[in-house]
RNA sequence: GCAGAUGUGGCGGAACUGGCAGACGCACAGGACUUAAAAUCCUGCGGACGAAUAAUCCGUGCCGGUUCGAUUCCGGCCAUCUGCACCA
């Protein structure tokens, strides 16, 4: 009988989402486990294969999870604002709400064909209202304790898309949704500091179970460092010009300065610059440049010196020419540096083009004035008075202190990471709940006035200057400062994507509540979320933004826990069949919905389950996919060789027991490719002997259930039972009959195997080595044995000469 | 440049704490069934030399080391991928 799985799968997908099958009910009688994948956006291209890859590998685990008698929640949302549902409404004037709708209706259908086991009650939204009116609330929160402030920063401005980006939005210079170049723009933005946070958002780290390449990813993200901030006053003047370095010790070998061109020391002293109009054409230039030149560095460095003004190295007492060169961000530490060519790489390239004078003063170097020597990890002082002959570290702890005891500095820790530009100049976002009053200045807007809704527009564009859509509706942007009542004007930036999913996990705990963001009990019984897996994409950018959020939250006493997630892994990305990304350019896409139609879902899942390592990129490939679905095609015929039988056949015994440890383990190390293995070998061995039971198939069906439901639970309930699987308890194994009591050891001369002999487990060693030497006997001869080395249960290995 | 990962048959990949390299699948070849094909079932399948499912040798990116024994540990290279990139 063939297997039809358009109907096998309908039948149960049907009974699963019409019965609820997987809601879950809060019971405190019961130990709960919170799976999460990343809620994808609902793009008009519908569901990619990627994302079925890491949901069906939770889905396979909160399956077994709840067969193991957890309280599982395993919910879906979706992240639906966002760029192009805002770019298709500017293209064919269709609201984004209408475009944004029927894309996740197709979504939703995509995902119900696939038989994942969310629980669809708990369905989010990010553009729902009820939803962003929480998103919002969390915004003011963030405000009232001082974390979102309002800043005129230089920021990514992408000439595209005339909006501005996060950084992390900045890809190789270009706009990383348009490939638009991008430019610094002076704009006045909404920033949340989630500086403030850095140091513990690698601190507790510790406390939770990310794959080490995560943690060291945000470790380096953040970019913790270690050095002083050095004042070096100007040359008759009172003002003094503060430099961040790791690098105090190589103070006396400082021999000029460079400032940022945006560095407000520059306007400050406009006056007795002497060459105003040069350093100004510069300054006009470095503003043009995008991020992308600007970084496209290996190429030559420019600059221009301050003429007029002079610092004095604060140990050297020498007066030290002041330059101002883009190879200094404004972003980083002060704006400004103290240039040790001898021993930085940049600072020597900039010294040698412009002919600035290298002093060394750390000893160890081949030739610094062919190249200079960076090497931290060795070297002494030289040419630096009281800090001679000190070692690199040591200098540092001295100089440090000297420094302080002086008052010419201070010790002082650095971040790369920066406060997180929040505003966006688009539409299809939250609008950020802020009103400006002339009076009263900025003032939030009272919390029972959320959620403040997006108004209806006709015009989705940008405006020229930046400004979003929003600008444009004078009705709406008119209102009353719920301070004094005065005139006042809504904000008519929007918030940007990351928003919403920064806190999604916890509107799953309870969805509908319009009390508050969660109950306390929903949040105290779920939270953590016990396992979070994603794209290694996000690392950075959402893992790195929802933690500082959380953190926030139980800081004011939101939410139970310091992290969020107790356990982040993330999945591979899949390729197309040609290794390359999949790209519509490039012709490889596939289309899940092809897939689903030609195979079915079940061979679908287990195919992405089999391809490869989970955390590792895998190519996909047509003919594989055939193997998986002839796989579950000799599942499907086993049913024509069972037998009766209530406990396991003696001949698959020891291989059910070994099975069901191993897919257990399997499924809890992400090894599903290895899982799927031994179901192959299972049945490989069932077509064998050619005669399965009911338990032993019974026992199989349970263990396939969460990679292939849909089949497993059609031949379950053909096989009589009255349960369905979900409603089954995960099998259980018995250590002592996963144990062979006879084995196999290979028998080895120098190290080499010679034969292989049957003993009986934990055999005496005389026994075996006697059985070996018969083995091998031929080899023996003539030689003398130098030495035995035999390991119990392993291995037994001659040395002869 | 920095950080992380990867490198094993024709291909995707397996190998627990150092102990029989190549599980499982794909492709390929042969056989059974069939009028025939497809599907299905069975068998073989790293390379060299063999008639051989005899023996021997080679073989986990490259070079070297530790060890009775290395895909696994150590040192040094090479290649590919991903992320970051003037962070002082």
């Amino acid at each position: 009988m063939s297997y039809n799985f358009k109907e096998v799968e309908k039948k149960w997908q049907n009974k699963w989402y019409s019965e609820g099958t997987f809601y879950a009910k809060e019971d405190k009688n019961k130990e709960k486990w919170y799976g999460l994948i990343e809620f994808p956006y609902p793009s008009g291209q519908g569901l990619h294969v990627g994302h079925p890859r890491s949901y069906t590998a939770l889905d396979i685990i909160a399956r077994k999870k709840r067969m193991q008698g957890y309280n599982v929640l395993y919910p879906i949302g979706f992240d639906a604002f966002g760029l192009p549902a805002e770019n298709y409404a500017i293209k064919n004037h269709v609201h984004p709400k209408i475009t944004t709708e029927k894309n996740i209706n197709h979504f939703r259908d995509q995902l119900k064909a696939l038989g994942f086991s969310f629980d669809w009650s708990r369905e989010v939204n990010t553009t729902d209202p009820e939803y962003y009116k929480w998103t919002q609330w969390i915004f003011i929160q963030l405000y009232k304790h001082g974390l979102a402030y309002k800043a005129t920063m230089p920021i990514n401005f992408c000439t595209g898309c005339k909006v501005g980006l996060a950084n992390e939005e900045v890809v190789n210079g270009v706009c990383e949704r348009c490939g638009s170049p991008v430019v610094q723009k002076e704009k006045s933005q909404w920033m949340l500091k989630i500086t403030e946070y850095a140091q513990r958002l690698i601190d507790d780290l510790d406390e939770v179970n990310f794959l080490d390449k995560i943690k060291t990813q945000q470790i380096n993200w953040i970019g913790r460092s270690e050095g002083a901030e050095v004042k070096f006053k100007l040359a008759n003047h009172d003002k003094n010009l503060v430099v961040y370095t790791t690098r105090p010790d190589t103070l006396f070998g400082a021999t000029y300065m460079v400032v940022s061109p945006e560095h407000p020391i520059i306007k400050e002293l406009e006056s007795e610059i002497t060459n105003l109009e040069e350093v100004k054409e510069y300054q006009r230039q470095a503003s043009l440049k995008s991020d992308f030149e600007r970084s496209e560095l290996n190429k030559e460095k420019t600059g221009v010196e301050l003429k007029g003004i002079r610092a004095v190295n604060p140990l050297t007492k020498k007066e030290i020419p002041i330059w101002v060169s883009d190879y200094v961000l404004i972003t980083y530490g002060t704006g400004a540096i103290m240039a040790v060519p001898a021993h930085d790489t940049r600072d020597w390239e900039f010294a040698k083009k412009f002919h600035l004078p290298i002093i060394e003063v750390v000893g160890g170097g081949e030739n610094v004035q062919e190249a200079p020597f960076t090497d931290v990890s060795s070297g002494k002082l030289i040419n630096s008075e009281f800090l001679n002959g000190l070692e690199v570290k040591e200098a540092i702890k001295t100089i440090i202190s000297y420094l302080e005891e002086n008052g010419l500095g201070t010790k002082k820790v650095n971040y790369k990471l920066r406060d997180w530009v929040f505003s966006r100049q688009r539409y299809w976002g939250e609008p950020i709940p802020m009103v400006y009053c002339e009076k009263c200045g900025w003032v939030p807007l009272p919390e029972e006035e959320l959620p403040l809704t997006l108004p209806e527009v006709e015009d989705y564009e940008p405006s020229e200057n930046g400004e979003s859509p929003l600008a444009k509706q004078t009705e709406w942007i008119h209102t009353t400062c719920p301070h004094c009542h005065g005139e006042a004007r809504r904000e008519t930036d929007t918030m940007p994507q990351w928003a919403g999913s920064s806190w999604y996990y916890l509107r799953y705990m309870d969805p509908h509540n319009n009390k508050a963001l969660a109950s306390k009990e929903a949040l105290e019984y779920w939270s953590p979320v016990d396992w979070y897996n994603g794209g290694m994409e996000h690392t950075t950018l959402h893992l790195l933004y929802s933690r500082f959020w959380h953190k926030f939250l139980y800081d004011i006493g939101v939410v139970p826990t310091k992290e969020p997630y107790a356990k982040r892994t993330s999945h591979g990305m899949i390729l197309g069949a040609n290794g390359e990304k999949m790209s519509k350019s490039k012709g490889n896409v596939i289309n899940p919905d092809d897939i689903v139609a030609e195979f079915g879902a079940d061979t679908f899942r287990v195919y992405e389950m089999f391809m490869g390592p989970f955390d590792q990129t895998a190519p996909w490939s047509m003919e594989s996919i055939r193997g998986c679905g002839k796989f579950l095609d000799r599942v499907w015929n086993l049913q024509d060789m069972v037998v009766e039988g209530d406990t396991y056949s003696p001949e698959f015994e020891k291989m059910m027991h070994k099975a069901i440890k191993k897919v257990s383990s399997d499924i809890e190390e992400m090894k599903f490719n290895t899982a799927v293995a031994t179901f192959m070998t299972m049945v490989n061995e069932f077509y064998r002997v050619k005669k399965i039971n009911k338990a032993d198939y019974s026992t199989f069906l349970q263990l396939l259930n969460p990679f292939a439901p849909h089949m497993t639970e059609e031949l379950y309930q053909k096989l009589g039972n009255t349960k369905t699987i979900v409603e089954t308890s995960w099998p259980t194994f018995d250590e002592s009959k996963t144990i062979d009591d006879e084995i196999e050891i290979p028998v080895q001369i120098n190290g080499k195997v010679k034969a292989t002999i049957h003993v009986a487990l934990d055999a005496e060693e005389v026994v075996v080595k006697e059985l070996a030497h018969e083995a091998v006997k031929a080899y023996l001869e003539g030689k003398n044995i130098v030495k035995e080395i035999y390991v119990k249960n392993k291995i037994d290995n001659i040395v002869v000469k």
